[in-house]
DNA sequence: GTTTAATCGAGACGGTACGTCAAGTCTTGGC
DNA sequence: GCCAAGACTTGACGTACCGTCTCGATTAAAC
């Protein structure tokens, strides 16, 4: 079933491994995901593009590697200070911070789309980003639930989706801008929904 | 400004156009996106290359035109029949049949992630898909403020995305599946929290 | 049976098809055939590579090209003055002459090769080129066999391979230089036998 | 001059040189000369590529040694029946066999042609294969001389590239067949030359 | 018999060229 | 003047090998 005699991982080249994230992610800023190309990559890190094909099925693979060696940092949670309003608009300013720095745009909306049209990419990219990005809002959401500070009627997967698609959305298809004043008006829009009724 | 001596329309051939637009979506339909190319739909349409460079920029292009042929039908707006909670129910369940529609994803899906590294693009398709289809949302959920049914206070904009970005969301980003009981369950939270205070 | 949709010959650059002869013919006379590249010549040559594939199947296909252009010149036959000893050994010194010239070399022993291990070039390469040339002295030596200078019985195509073949041998494989002294000794020592019994 | 630490042949791996020159001689004749690759060769004979280039320059050097290794058997030199035309025919007919024989064709074509275009490697093959062939005709035709069959004043290199160069030449670049008649022709026709004068 | 250093199988590496595909431009002949 | 057709230059694709390089694991010579 394997397809091609696997390469032996224990002799790969680290230094490789980091100049083609590097290359892949300075590439990737200066021209754009269509026109970032493996041999560019290839020869911006200085390296020879079967290394690449080695280890990758194709540059979008690539950037999801480099992207996410970089961005782990789910570890922690939300904050939780008692107050979820404060807590989700605390935090989704901060993103929206984040979302708008070009820096940060070129390869995470490249691997959106990317994964558009690769289902595989795909469940890669929403296991390895998206998921764990909506399970804080989850768990964030859970624990204010357990704290009766929502309804125990709400299903908080699809709240967590209330907000955080908004979001994400106006910033994937630039619908609209992602001010703080529409990240407040989310916030008190959805929680005025989850509060417990009389 | 007009960038290269434009072709006179008047004596374009409408039965080129036709037979690029069949191509296009049969073609997008067989391969995907990314393995659509203009000689495949020029090949396919009988059509040389030159007549689909002469009037469109892009394949992109050439299939937004070609699938916005096919769906103008937002003109008569979201049902009111009073009940706000039952009629958005209906359209989204309808809209949830049809994105699941293999036939219906292919060109969507990929207009929708060419838009996202094309930004010119991207704002005609917003302008011409996207948007009226947030309008009509929206005009029926302020039919429902001015009724009393929706608080005065709510942002109705918001409150339309909140209904509709979590469900384009999971079918853009296969987050999750687009089952009558995700449609149910998000329209009555939303609406939970846009009802008049006491 | 036509395996690809042959290109219309009609339409061809001649530009190009020029450019291509003199880029081929530049290269393997600088680097050697085994270093000539399809991509050298195209870079050279100012084409694209495809231009190149699209009319020949390999470089040795455009090196016989390009080297026939320049060489037809075996129309006017041997000169005939009588002296059949004469009239080899001029001809034969000349070609030694050329034979020696690098400039001759490089493409011509780079097809004598290429033909050893391509059996459809090699009939090309022997037909177009190698035949002609053993014909003329076939000719010259059936003159002489009609003017009495040789017996009746001789096999003047063997008799003229015997002339040729140490010739070209030497030079092809390196096994002795192409003298005058050679030449000379070779032709008498062929004549020798093909004088007439008493 | 010895250019870079040479291996130390007193450990060389006897299983491995035997192995190399199978494989190569086994692949050459499968697929050609050309999709001869030193990759395939180690591959094959389950070694490492490293120890080919070790040893070898290149895959023609492999081959050579492979060939020379089967093929040193001019040890005994022309039968002398004192028959010089039935000799040189013996001899001649039996070589056309085994010329026209395919399993022999592949690799010592592939040298020959080699050859032409690596001065080094063409010494080589000439020394060790081409000329002791030729040698022993040199020698059998001095005999000749000797016993006062051959004229005195002939030259016999000459002579014997005479009979030999036609029938190689033939061969390599396939201009004719190798048969009987010819080969009893061409030592006829020569011999006509070589005869003591009058 | 043990030590020890070179050779060995294996295969990752930086490269070059392959032969193919498609992009977008340009030219030709037909309507 | 638009059209179908398709040759053109360009540039990237993914593959095949090149020759160099490291990595344990033999393995045969020197101790």
């Amino acid at each position: 079933m394997a397809n091609k005699a696997a390469p032996d991982s224990s002799r790969r080249s680290e230094r490789s491994r980091r100049a083609i994230f590097d290359a892949a992610l300075a590439l990737v800023g200066e021209v754009g995901y269509d026109k970032l190309t493996i041999e560019g990559i290839a020869s911006r890190a200085g390296v020879g593009k079967q290394t690449i094909y080695r280890w990758w099925p194709s540059k979008a693979a690539v950037l999801l590697d480099a992207f996410t060696v970089d961005v782990e940092d789910y570890e922690q949670g939300l904050p939780d200070t008692g107050d979820l309003a404060a807590d989700l608009k605390f935090v989704l300013r901060a993103t929206a911070d984040e979302f708008n720095d070009p820096a940060f745009q070129a390869p995470y909306r490249a691997l959106a789309v990317a994964g558009a049209n690769d289902e595989e990419l795909s469940r890669t990219f929403v296991g390895r980003l998206l998921e764990p990005g909506i399970r804080v809002y989850v768990e964030r959401l859970r624990a204010a639930q357990e704290a009766g500070e929502v309804d125990a009627g709400i299903d908080v997967r699809v709240a967590a989706e209330m907000v955080l698609s908004p979001f994400s959305q106006r910033w994937l298809m630039r619908t609209g801008e992602l001010t703080y004043d529409f990240v407040d008006t989310l916030v008190d829009q959805v929680l005025r929904g989850l509060r417990p009724r009389d």
